[in-house]
DNA sequence: CATCATTAGCGAATTTTTTCGCTATCGAGG
DNA sequence: CCTCGATAGCGAAAAAATTCGCTAATGATG
């Protein structure tokens, strides 16, 4: 009676999760010393955090090395799109576009990432136009 | 002892402040009914996440009209920001750049918008170059 | 192979969020 | 002004998320 496919991660899950993704697989000592830097936690909470995920399929965990190594089950790109569908739905009507408008005017992208934007743009309305 | 100026609204909460945003003010009967349209939920516990997001300032209460009426208390652009910078802080490393071009890879967005995007480009590639 | 520091895991407590039962209040209609 | 259907509110239960104390296992060191 497997699990509901890798729910959405919750704040804690996701901090534990942008912790693997920037250093790949990485011991609970180590995910540890990583939140403790932004907050106070128990290390029993990081240990136990790490077996709810895998419980959840959110983390892997490599029991033939010692002490064991976890690594996030997904990738970070497609958390990230879980997560942008869902925001766009509850707070953007949907829209995605309206979502970009607001991020490209609001914070400012790198001179690089515009380039980028950019480029994209030309490709999807070469495509659609 | 004043609260601690408007949290990040949870999941229901959303929701809710989603059916404001759309609807304006409305009463709990109107609020509820539309929340029913989308899963099972108790007329009391409605009206009791209200209470709480009056509490928690998310919402505005009008006791002067019978029923009462309650509006969102930060606007939907305001909340959008919040949210969207969280996002990018804590599933993005940061970058809204690199959310921009997932968002806009994605899923498309109306010829309008694309065209909406290139022209705010266009304006903030002037002012960096 | 005893000792000790560290890692691993369990079970339960705490906190936060979401739920609803039950009572009180309101206001329209008779 | 009674009474009845709907709204309002309270307090507590249930569910979900986060926390940690305590014990067991592990493996390095003398």
């Amino acid at each position: 009676m497997a699990r509901p496919a890798a729910s959405q991660p919750t704040e804690v899950e996701l901090q534990i999760l942008a912790i693997l993704w920037q250093q790949g697989a990485a011991t609970a000592r180590e995910i540890h010393n990583e939140i403790v830097l932004d907050r106070e936690i128990n290390y029993s909470t990081t240990v136990k955090m790490l077996a709810v995920m895998l419980e959840k399929s959110l983390v892997n965990k490599d029991d033939s090395v010692r002490p064991q190594r976890f690594s996030a089950a997904t990738t970070q790109k497609r958390t990230q799109s879980r997560l942008l569908r869902d925001l766009v739905k509850r707070a953007y009507d949907g829209s995605t576009g309206s979502l970009v408008l607001q991020a490209l005017s609001s914070k400012r992208a790198t001179k690089e990432e515009l380039a980028e934007i950019r480029q994209l743009l030309d490709q999807l309305e070469g495509n659609q136009g």
